[in-house]
DNA sequence: CCCGCAGTTTGATCTGGGTCAAACCCGGGC
DNA sequence: GCCCGGGTTTGACCCAGATCAAACTGCGGG
């Protein structure tokens, strides 16, 4: 049973084809010949659409396919017993979720999209199946894997040791990495996010955020109205990530 | 060329079986025909020593294999461009690592023995081609990745939003936990790591974690010698980790 | 046995960022 | 057009934990 508002779409009608897609070179593997190329196409079931706000998965639900994003932006976050809540990342297109599901069978964090969200279906025993035949898909799951696994690490150095302006800067400068890889302006972007959920992902308060924005912007090195974005000094940026100090 | 402080032993000599290895259901798939569990015993390709404080990887060394924990402890850390260091993990006995230099085909942290320590060399590339055959060694593989990665955002709940204390009732709980499934004393251990290595895991400075023991051991929920520790009232451990205040 | 040193404990002080509170901004509905 | 509510900004104050400093503990080596 889907989550709330999300509404699958005839796969054969769309007729998916990653083979197609222009986000392929992001979440397929490289060099694939044309008949590879043509099975691994069978990986994708459907297509699913997810309304801002929408989950298209929440922990404990039962985990039987990773997703594609075509099109939106998602976050994941886990829940602790008590109420907190923290989010652990923002995903965007051509990057893959529910990878945490595998492990248990049962989906380990929410998905939520933060805008209207296209995703592709990949069932986890066909991926499997396929993996087994096309070795590059396999060392593409691993691949997968192994990267959500080091992005990890790096939220933890960011949450470990730095500063909120540091924290905030980094956070910056991934995004436009990521976005700047989908053709995106290097220089401009718009946040799909709140303040509460930048602050909940780098383990600040809102208000914090708030701040750091304002003083990125008295400096000189962003413009902000709103969600609206402009790097003005990427380099001051990168300056103040690595500036020595880190307090904790 | 191995690091420094390592050193090979030949396989042969050793004749390694995982089929007969004790921690066989905390590394190896469970539920392998007998010619299955034969073929698996193949992946792991010898056996290296690692002397306390010497380290099996570095960051930035070409990933050739994932590493079983035969004996020992060990810490993973990753060092940011400036000075900075965080520690990413504890790992003991029947754990994985090496995970993450797989997607980069460079090892992404360094793993350093915390006491000497014996491990098994999985080459990567012999897991890839059996995993295509025993579908089960394949799934194995994937459960384990997954696994890191929700450890993870156990970590990043952790670091995000908890106090001091809690951190340090939870990182106890959670080491408490994992020594029992390897049949240990369920009230007492013996730290293999510095209050300043449990402080970079944690997010805090090795005082705060003396501080936090220090109380701890007032309120008479645990006793602290040194590095010797026992529990004395795990509930109220459990109490502390979910207080509600959070305060970041 | 003593020394040296790495690791730990404890105290005193400082401060980054949390908390509380008020005002503001803007888009959507009526 | 106006109102309403979620999101954001800014200010004032406070506290958990960082920082600095000093003393203690226990172990390995000569």
């Amino acid at each position: 049973m889907p989550s709330d508002c999300s509404r699958p779409i005839d796969a054969q009608a769309i007729k998916v084809a990653c083979s197609n897609c222009n986000l392929r070179e992001l979440c397929m593997p490289v060099g694939l010949s044309p008949q590879e190329l043509e099975r691994v196409d069978g990986v994708v079931a459907a297509r699913i659409k997810v309304k801002r706000g929408a989950r298209l998965f929440r922990a404990g639900e039962p985990f039987k396919a990773l997703f594609a994003i075509r099109t939106g932006f998602f976050k994941t976050c886990v829940a602790a017993a008590d109420g907190r809540d923290q989010v652990t990342g923002f995903q965007m297109a051509g990057e893959i979720i529910g990878l945490d599901g595998i492990v248990s069978d049962r989906h380990a964090c929410d998905a939520v999209a933060l805008e209207d969200a296209e995703v592709c279906v990949m069932p986890f025993d066909r991926i499997g199946e396929l993996a087994r035949e096309v070795g590059a898909l396999q060392h593409h799951v691993h691949r997968i894997m192994s990267r959500e696994i080091v992005r990890e690490h790096g939220v933890m150095l960011l949450l470990g040791g730095m500063r909120a302006d540091e924290r905030l800067a980094a956070f910056l400068l991934n995004l436009m990495q990521r976005l700047h890889a989908r053709g995106f302006s290097r220089s401009e972007l718009v946040l799909r996010m709140t303040r509460e959920e930048i602050g909940s992902y780098l383990g600040l308060k809102l208000e914090t955020v708030s701040r750091a924005f304002s003083k990125f912007a008295g400096d000189g090195v962003i413009e902000v109205r709103q969600r609206q974005l402009r790097i003005i000094d990427p380099a001051a940026l990168h300056r103040i990530v690595d500036q020595q100090p880190g307090h904790r």
